[in-house]
DNA sequence: CTATCTCCGACCATTTTAATCTCCGACTAG
DNA sequence: CTAGTCGGAGATTAAAATGGTCGGAGATAG
């Protein structure tokens, strides 16, 4: 349950890599140094991940602005569209896998279609804090709180105050 | 991203009717009423959906002990097997789709199949601490909780963040 | 210029997973 | 006995994830 998929996955250590690449040409050379570009291939053989598929999710990402694609030949490549700290959880997980909610009737309120059938559904407005929460939670940590060896622990406080009125 | 199964709308469907039902038991007859066994054909017509798949969704609850089932025969069914503040999130998502973790090496310790090709991983401290958060979230609603009055739905128009300028 | 290397996008094949349906056995109330 | 219940094993279908192939456009190096 919840997990990720393989190209969510392989988004997350990209970037991580990329934000890692970027950080290092910072320590050595100064906070103007350009990051290197780096490549679809050197991004896979590092993480022993199809490159293929690697491909895709590179392209997602660039779509969604979250990387900047070099077109440049031989020395083409990707570096990240911003600061790390500026590239959140949330942002990477829906260019991936598209808008996130726990149920289908989160999104479609213009195509009525799924909820005919939920209309007699009493969980939405429970389940939509949880999402919301959740949410939250993914948009508050992002690309830099891969780079740290120790994140500390976010806390979500819990829902139950809002307690239960009928 | 991150939406539940059918499966896992259907269990949280039917407990939350079953938990109406108990409530409203106990409102007319006092503390000590038996709560009406459910059977599974009600609760499938009550929220429109498929019979068949309800009926495994209720068996693997029973299985975990969430509700009780009672082989009477044409009276049979299922009551919550315990109070409704004590039926996590948690511990129905996981009966239905099994330990939740975001990643695939969340629960393999004792295999060392998959992370022999994740070696190279660096992201996997920072998506447990997502993981339990978003575990304790889930550990602190209830299915209590799934019953408040239902409001007319709220529409989430768009979940796109903050839009973040480069 | 040419060969090569990159990203881009479309398309296809395979595998995996989810969802639904079917059938039968055991049991029980009326 | 009859009809209705849960329990559980498949079969079938549908949808999604994963992985791979190809050709085009553009840039670089020689």
């Amino acid at each position: 349950m919840l997990k990720l998929s393989k190209r969510a996955d392989y988004a997350l250590l990209a970037l991580q890599y990329m934000a890692t690449i970027q950080y290092m040409a910072t320590i050595q050379s100064g906070i103007n140094a350009h990051p290197r570009v780096v490549n679809t291939k050197e991004i896979a053989e590092e993480h022993h991940i199809p490159v293929e598929l690697l491909a895709k999710v590179l392209q997602t990402l660039a779509r969604h602005q979250l990387i900047e694609s070099h077109h440049n030949g031989p020395k083409g490549g990707y570096v990240l569209g911003r600061e790390p700290k500026d590239i959140t959880m949330a942002q990477v997980l829906e260019a991936i896998e598209g808008p996130l909610g726990l149920t289908d009737c989160s999104h479609e309120r213009n195509d009525h279609s799924q909820c005919e059938q939920m209309n007699h559904c009493n969980i939405r407005t429970p389940l939509f804090k949880i999402q919301e929460s959740i949410f939250q939670l993914l948009n508050s940590m992002s690309i830099e709180d891969l780079l740290v060896e120790e994140t500390p622990l976010i806390i979500v406080e819990s829902l139950k105050p809002q307690g239960v009125s009928l």
